[in-house]
DNA sequence: TAGTTGATCGTCT
DNA sequence: GACGATCAACTAA
């Protein structure tokens, strides 16, 4: 495999920096003997203490503390009742930042993809990743995933494309109404599984 | 094509 | 008891 998982290193650096050096590299998922790839588009940054929008914004508790593990630990939360998110784990032990996924392009792997989202013949790729819960069901990422190390066998991130400043787009964040003044979306322009809206 | 709404449940107040 | 870092289906125009 010519894949390069990234060091720890890559993780413990601050929030915002780690998110806009995500894009473009590849989220990589082995799944028994297949494995799942996608390149990351499109990403969002919660940044604890600072922003209400954060899970960690009051502090502890049971269910956000795989966010104030070390930086390169997977966190994954279940909302709206039937959807699951994940995000990166950034920073030293202790602080509670990440970054959200929210959107791939599929590189290998996509006819499983499409079996773990119930696509049937007909139905476009183009919406088989396009947001944090799809590609959460494309990945067949959920409960049991939380805390994953990424720099484990079963979910990492490897080096990709190089993703140059004039890319890259910052936008408000999408489906929040605490923090939403900041601009702490990053996705890259013109790829045409960024969620828009 | 834009806007609205139902689904569905864990977590925190 | 209220509400979400969402999605897909539906309605109206």
């Amino acid at each position: 495999m010519p894949y390069k998982k990234l060091p720890r290193s890559f993780y413990l650096r601050p929030t915002l920096t780690v998110a806009k050096y995500l894009l473009g590299k590849l989220l990589v998922r082995r799944l028994g003997t297949q494995t799942l790839i996608g390149k990351i588009v499109e990403v969002e940054a919660y940044l604890g203490e600072k922003d209400p929008a954060s899970h960690t914004y009051r502090g502890k508790t049971k269910r956000n503390e795989v966010m104030f593990k070390e930086g390169g630990h997977l966190y994954v939360y279940f909302t709206y009742g039937m959807h699951f998110c994940a995000n990166v784990v950034t920073e030293r032990e202790g602080i509670g930042h990440a970054v959200l996924l929210r959107a791939i392009e599929p590189i290998e792997g996509i006819e499983l993809m499409r079996q773990n989202r119930g696509f049937t013949t007909g139905d476009s790729d183009k919406n088989l990743t396009n947001g944090p819960a799809k590609l959460c069901e494309a990945l067949g990422i959920a409960r049991n995933e939380n805390g994953t190390d990424l720099l484990g066998n079963d979910i990492f991130i490897a080096a990709g494309e190089t993703i140059s400043r004039s890319r890259i787009a910052e936008s408000q964040r999408i489906g929040i109404r605490k923090g939403a003044e900041k601009k702490w979306r990053f996705y890259i322009k013109g790829n045409n599984f960024v969620s828009v809206s």
